[in-house]
DNA sequence: AAAAATAATGAAATGATATAACATAACTAC
DNA sequence: GTAGTTATGTTATATCATTTCATTATTTTT
């Protein structure tokens, strides 16, 4: 996070917003040797665009209306590659998918869930030094991979939900 | 958590271990007048002799086994009250659910999950305390559920990869 | 530049997970 | 014992995800 925890719960230029992942993101695959073909491309941008985790049939279905296939392997290949490459993380409490916002960063996210607006503002996870890393290290266990996720209501939503 | 941090990777005798939390159930549900029935008492005990997370089918499975209906909203329903009741946990990255070892607690739960062996092994989360509770805080999210679960190898797991 | 290897996509089918809806039965309280 | 509530029976369907194999596009090797 450049500074900025939560970006999805706060004000920002979010067209300049998603642009600016955009061209990190093809810069990443350059760099990596690696294609962000015209689908897969989409799929980013789509998420980009949306505060709102996509579950994996919806943009499947967004996909159908810019022309794409709409049989269900053409969004979760796209998924799996951005995934696989850090520029979306996959939500496991929605089964659904959010870009990452500093895709550059080997990072382990974390994310705010509000179940009221459904915005996932996506922050970043102490992995290591946190309770879970110390526990796992005391009793020697391995950990590869984090999935570390709060459901609640944003800051917005509770004032909303006062008046 | 008894002072056994992660026990279903620990030596214990697994027997006793089950009986004392199918007990403490039991009087837990009476304390709150609510009903441990058959099904709901089958299903905690099938995940109570497992360490490993067992899917909703496959639970659904050994209910038939056992005499059970074996429609998919009988396995549901148990779930949904033990998890309601904290007796079971559900395991996001996994689809699958867990007893819980310590029922008493209101606790936010960790799972430490290995993916070679597939044992589950449950652990306390430091929720507010912890970055993500700070975040929150900082930024007015107000917390009412987590998910902290950590994926990677167990030691018994890693001592075997290498010999 | 042609052939071979690799990576990506097209397409059909199916698998796995979860819920909706409505009827019936079993308990609980009065 | 009737009314209210909670739990179960049953059918159908919604939602999420993968397998498989054929075809096309891109890259690498020669």
């Amino acid at each position: 996070m450049t500074g900025v925890p939560a970006q999805a719960f706060s004000k920002h230029d979010h067209g300049a917003c998603c642009r600016s992942v955009m061209n990190t993101a093809r810069r990443l695959c350059v760099a990596r040797g690696v294609r962000l073909t015209p689908v897969r491309e989409k799929v980013l941008e789509l998420l980009l665009e949306s505060h709102v985790a996509l579950g994996a049939y919806t943009i499947l279905a967004r996909l159908a209306d810019a022309g794409f296939r709409s049989q269900p392997p053409v969004a979760y290949r796209a998924l799996d590659f951005l995934v696989a490459h850090g520029l979306v993380h996959r939500v496991e409490k929605l089964n659904a998918y959010v870009a990452c916002n500093q895709p550059q960063a080997g990072h382990s996210p974390a994310f705010m869930i509000c179940s009221h607006c459904h915005q996932v503002a996506e922050t970043v996870g102490k992995t290591r030094s946190g309770v879970l890393g110390k526990t796992a290290q005391a009793i020697g266990f391995d950990i590869q991979h984090t999935v570390i996720e709060a459901e609640g209501v944003c800051a917005t939503c509770q004032k909303r939900a006062v008046s």
